[in-house]
RNA sequence: GUGACUGUAGCUCAAUCGGUCAGAGCACCGGACUGUGGCUCCGGGGGUUGCGGGUUCAAGUCCCGUCAGUCACCCCA
C-alpha cells in the first residue's frame, strides 16, 4: 500500500498491541520467577560500540547518521554491547552472578522478510560471573520456561545444544589445525543449508584428508554423549569437555527441561563471540526461523568492557515466536475491553450515569458509557460489542442492575466505596 | 545489496479473448424491530484498481519504470 509505516516496521493496532503485551508480559514472568532482574539502556547509541565489536562491515546493517552535534550515532542493533558496557562500568559493585534481563526494541538495516522486520522487541537475559555450566542450564532453562509458559510442548519447541569448545577439541583431535577452526565452524553451521557435496568440498578445501571430513560430517549428525566418549574419550581435552556437559545435561533434567534438550554439533552460531555451550530453539517443523539463539561468551566482556568475566545470555525476538504462536492458534492477548459498561433506562439519567462511571472509575474499575444519549437496547448492543463483560444499568427507579453480558444474568447491586456489592 | 513472484475498498476476494466490471461478503456507520443486547430486514460511507509513463479507438486486464509485499541468497549482532 501506498503510505503506511516504514518498510520493515510495524504499526500496533489495539489487537496487536494486546498481543504484543502478553507475549512481552510472559517474559518478563517468566524471567522473574528465575530471580532476573529488568534493566534497559539507551536506544540510540555512539556508532563505535558497535564497530569496535563487530568491525566496520556492520554500518551497512545498522539504521545509523550523524547528529546534530556531529556524533556518529546509531539505533541499537542488540543489547549487549550496552549491556558489556553497563555491566563493566560497575563491575566491582555488582553482587554476583548477575542477573539481568532486557526488553529492548532493537533496529537493523536489512531487507525484511519472514521472521526478520527492521524493528523488534527482543527478550535479553544475561548472566555475568559464573563459569560452570550451572550458569549454562539455568540460562537455557529460562528460554525453556518461557516456550513453556506459552503453551508450547517439547513437541513444538526444541532446544539444540553444542559447545564451541566440545567442538574445536574434537577438531584437534581430528588434526584440524588450530587456525582452520574458525572456517570449519563456518562450514558446519551452514551444512544444514546446502548440498552436502559443497560442505564436503569446501573442508577438503581447507586442506582436510578424507578421512578428516568424514569424521566432521559424521559429528554434525546424530550424535549422543556416550557415542562421542566411545570414540573421543580417549583425548583429554575432549574427556573434560564431555564431562561438563554431561553435568550440563543433568542439570537440565534436574530444572525439568531435560526433554525438551537435543545435542546438537551442528549449532554454531554465526557470532564469532561464543566461546563455550550454545544453543538455538527451533519450532519442531522447522519451518520458521530461530526462536532464540544464546551462549556463553566469555571473552567478551574483557574485550568491550575491560572486565574479565565469564558471561553468558541470550535473545528472544517478538517476530518469529508470534508467528509460531499464531500458527499454533496459542497467541493470547491481554483483555483490553472496559470491565462495565454503565448504561441508563432514561436518557435524562446520563448524568446520574456518569457520576456513577466515575465512581467506579475512582474504584480502580475501567468504565465505558454512551457518549450521546441513546436508547437501553442500544447500549447494550454497543456494551456487547465492545467486548465488555458486564454492564450496570442505572433504571429509572435509580435502582441499579449488574447484568452479565455473556449469560444474561443480572441481579441488584449497589455502590459501596466505589465498588458494586 | 542480488534474484524470482505478487500488488483491486479496513479484511477476504470477483470482474469472459484488453471493451459500462469497478462488484460481493465481512467489518464500520445509520434506520426498522418503540425503551435490556448479540438474530433478521433496510440503507449509507469507503477504491482515480500501489504510483508514474507507454501501447491501443479502448487497460484493473498488455509493456516499461518505480514503490511496496512475499520468498530465496547475503547476513543474522
Amino acid at each position: 500500500m501506498a503510505k503506511g509505516a516504514l518498510p520493515g516496521f510495524r504499526d500496533f493496532y489495539p489487537q496487536e498491541l494486546a498481543e504484543r503485551a502478553y507475549l512481552l508480559r510472559t517474559w518478563r514472568d517468566v524471567a522473574r520467577r528465575f530471580a532476573f532482574v529488568e534493566y534497559d539502556g539507551p536506544p540510540l547509541e555512539p556508532l563505535e560500540l558497535y564497530t569496535r565489536k563487530s568491525g566496520e562491515e556492520i554500518v551497512g546493517q545498522l539504521y545509523n547518521f550523524v547528529d546534530k552535534g556531529g556524533r556518529e550515532v546509531a539505533l541499537r542493533p542488540e543489547m549487549t554491547p550496552t549491556f558489556a558496557r553497563m555491566v563493566a562500568d560497575k563491575a566491582n559493585a555488582l553482587r554476583k552472578p548477575v542477573r539481568w534481563f532486557s526488553v529492548p526494541q532493537l533496529f537493523r538495516y536489512e531487507r525484511q522478510q519472514k521472521g526478520r522486520l527492521r524493528e523488534h522487541f527482543q527478550l535479553n537475559v544475561d548472566l555475568v560471573g559464573e563459569s560452570d555450566v550451572t550458569a549454562d542450564a539455568e540460562l537455557l532453562a529460562v528460554a525453556v520456561e518461557i516456550v513453556r509458559a506459552l503453551g508450547l510442548t517439547q513437541n513444538d519447541v526444541r532446544a539444540r545444544v553444542s559447545d564451541r569448545r566440545l567442538l574445536r577439541a574434537l577438531l584437534g583431535a581430528l588434526g584440524v589445525p588450530e587456525g582452520q577452526a574458525p572456517a570449519v565452524f563456518g562450514v558446519i553451521d551452514k551444512i544444514e543449508r546446502q548440498p552436502l557435496e559443497i560442505s564436503r568440498e569446501k573442508l577438503a578445501a581447507l586442506g582436510l584428508g578424507q578421512a578428516a571430513v568424514d569424521a566432521i560430517v559424521g559429528l554434525t549428525g546424530r550424535v549422543s554423549l556416550e557415542r562421542l566418549r566411545a570414540d573421543y574419550g580417549t583425548v583429554p581435552d575432549v574427556a573434560e569437555r564431555l564431562a561438563d556437559l554431561e553435568r550440563y545435561f543433568g542439570y537440565l533434567r534436574a530444572l525439568g527441561v531435560g526433554e525438551w534438550v537435543d545435542l546438537d554439533l551442528k549449532i554454531v552460531r554465526g557470532l564469532a563471540y561464543y566461546t563455550g555451550i550454545v544453543f538455538e530453539l527451533f519450532d519442531a517443523h522447522g519451518e520458521f526461523r530461530a526462536i532464540c539463539g544464546g551462549g556463553r561468551y566469555d571473552t567478551l566482556l574483557e574485550s568491550l568492557g575491560g572486565v574479565d568475566l565469564p558471561a553468558l545470555g541470550f535473545g528472544m525476538g517478538d517476530v518469529v515466536l508470534g508467528e509460531l504462536l499464531r500458527k499454533r492458534g496459542l497467541m493470547h492477548a491481554e483483555r483490553s475491553a472496559a470491565d462495565y459498561w454503565v448504561a441508563y433506562s432514561d436518557p435524562a439519567q446520563l448524568g446520574q450515569a456518569m457520576e456513577l462511571a466515575g465512581a467506579l472509575r475512582r474504584g480502580g474499575a475501567s468504565v465505558e458509557y454512551a457518549l450521546k444519549a441513546q436508547q437501553l437496547g442500544r447500549q447494550l448492543k454497543a456494551a456487547a460489542a465492545a467486548g465488555v463483560p458486564e454492564a450496570v444499568i442505572v433504571r429509572e427507579d435509580h435502582a441499579l442492575i449488574l447484568k452479565s453480558l455473556a449469560s444474561g444474568e443480572e441481579r441488584t447491586v449497589r455502590l459501596r466505596e466505589g465498588r458494586l456489592v
